[in-house]
DNA sequence: TTGACGTATCAAGAACCGTTGATACATTGC
DNA sequence: GCAATGTATCAACGGTTCTTGATACGTCAA
């Protein structure tokens, strides 16, 4: 695991703190089937509307989703590329995908 | 994304705060290059021992990681499949990648 | 311009998380 | 058995996150 090959530390936890929440992950799921406005996401999640603006801000501030005005209306959608990202964060901790020295250092 | 194809919310939700704190990271990162003891997380962390072991047992709970004891140490290692989880989780929310209805259901 | 509607932001409290130091438990060697 | 060592657990504190209700902002229609 290298610099090139992960993201810095600091955004990794962003995104996976953006996902590690149960409403947010409903979130993504909705988004997973395409754009959506907040007033559907609320019909569908049941959830206030302060509430759900709140981990609409969480998501978009980690990078995991974007926002576009329509009229009165805001549209929500998934950026792939974040999610690309992730995935390729998974690959690269898996053991042996990397080019480091993987010996012990102690403890015989 | 259907049942089937995603794990449980509840259980994605636990994966990604297992990952969503810098420290764990790191150990994450650390166990990519194998199987480690905690005394050598310890030195290269440079975390309270005490501390060491909430974060790990953090991520063992969420099943990312698993302990052996040896004699008086005992080592950590990734779950590959776990990770292969993720992966494929990232893969499951990308818009198009999943049988279920897209259309828009509300706010033309 | 005014009122209605969709959404964001704020403040306060509750709940949760991470750190620290102290203590307990397990294993080994004497 | 006893002491030393490696690790886990506990309690307490401080900080962060989440929820709720109230309010503000932006846009549209009349």
């Amino acid at each position: 695991m290298t610099a090139d090959t992960l993201p810095a530390t600091v955004t990794a936890a962003r995104w996976f703190h953006a996902l590690s929440d149960g409403t947010r992950l409903q979130i993504v799921e909705m988004l997973s089937h395409g754009e959506r406005c907040v007033c559907e996401l609320q019909d569908v999640l049941d959830a206030a509307q302060s509430r759900l603006s709140f981990h609409l801000k969480v998501l978009k501030d980690s990078g995991l989703i974007s926002d576009r005005r329509e009229g009165r209306w805001m549209y929500y959608a998934l950026n792939r590329d974040v999610l690309d990202k992730i995935g390729a964060f998974a690959q690269a901790v898996q053991p042996g995908k990397h080019a480091g020295s993987c010996a012990r250092a102690c403890c015989p």
